[in-house]
DNA sequence: GAGAGTGTTGTAAC
DNA sequence: GGTTACAACACTCT
């Protein structure tokens, strides 16, 4: 599921080809996409982009000389994948996707540059969002999310204060996008593993010693994703349709019942904040 | 072959 | 107010 690393995988990518390039054409070809399909492609038709950005799990994609930009938002399965000029499909390719393929059934909007290289909106469960903002708008949208692993923000004095005084498990704290922007289900889980602490605990019952390690774990695991291009589980698949390299460095996010790699005992899974949740119930606590 | 599970976010309900 | 449950959807697994 894309996440932050996901997100900021893309993010890289389209950075080093999309800055100069024209939109000759755009389509949508699921309304759903879009509150107004047809006005956002008319109106970006023929802008040029320049550099791709990302807050939390959005990705930002704004134009030269006008002031509105793409929202995007992958949700659950969503990809962006780019297509070079006259890219030679070669059979045996170990993308995930064939991209010599696409358009395919999932494609919901496809974009066509001036020198005939194509990006792909592709989800295949209809969840993902485009959305045409002004700068206002967007500022607005963003406005209400809370500290981002790697940026300014993320300073331990303010995570600290997310989790003292708060009953809810640490866990639902970890995936409120209101006060931490970024992380979903499989680095949540992650970082509670390497903080060793069950994802269930109430916040409040937290040591500041342990809210340190939680702080610490987090952003690790999220620089250590980042740095390997996310993780792979059914969908995300880079701007090239390649998987992330992150899935193999996984130590409880659906491994339920292989061995902790801490201390060897099996993974067990259960249900917190209403998603599957795995942990080793002997070096967490 | 039916039904549960998958997990993000906005909205509704407590 | 803060938290939880559920719907949106399509595909996989049991």
């Amino acid at each position: 599921m894309p996440e932050l690393p996901e997100v900021e995988t893309v993010r890289r990518d389209l950075a080093e080809v999309l800055p100069g390039r024209a939109i000759k054409t755009a389509e949508i070809f699921d309304r759903k996409l879009a509150s107004d399909p047809i006005a956002l492609c008319a109106e970006i038709t023929g802008k040029i982009f320049s550099e791709p950005e990302r807050r939390g799990k959005y990705l930002i994609l704004p134009f030269e000389r006008f002031d509105k930009q793409l929202v995007i938002h992958l949700r659950m399965t969503g990809q962006i994948i780019y297509r070079e000029t006259n890219m030679v499909f070669a059979s045996g390719h170990p993308a995930k996707i064939a991209i010599g393929l696409l358009p395919d059934k999932h494609t919901r909007m496809r974009i066509m540059l001036d020198d005939g290289g194509e990006v792909f909106f592709n989800d295949q469960r209809r969840f993902g969002t485009v959305a045409l903002m002004a700068p206002s708008e967007l500022s607005e949208k963003l406005a209400p999310f809370g500290i981002e692993p790697g940026t300014k923000d993320w300073s331990f004095d303010r995570f600290a204060r997310v989790f003292t005084g708060r009953k809810a498990p640490i866990k639902s704290l970890l995936l409120n996008q209101t006060l931490i922007f970024g992380l979903g289900n499989i680095y949540a889980d992650e970082a509670c593993h390497r903080a060793s602490l069950l994802p269930m605990r109430p916040a409040a019952s937290l040591s500041a010693k342990e809210i340190e390690r939680l702080f610490a774990a987090c952003g690790e695991v999220i620089a250590e994703a980042v740095e390997l291009r996310g993780t792979s589980m059914r969908d995300f698949v880079d701007s090239h349709g390649i998987e992330g390299g992150f899935a193999e460095k996984l130590r409880v996010y659906r491994r339920t019942g292989h061995d902790c790699p801490g201390c060897g005992h099996p993974i067990a899974r259960g249900k917190c904040a209403g998603r599957g949740t795995h942990f080793c119930p002997v070096c967490q606590k």
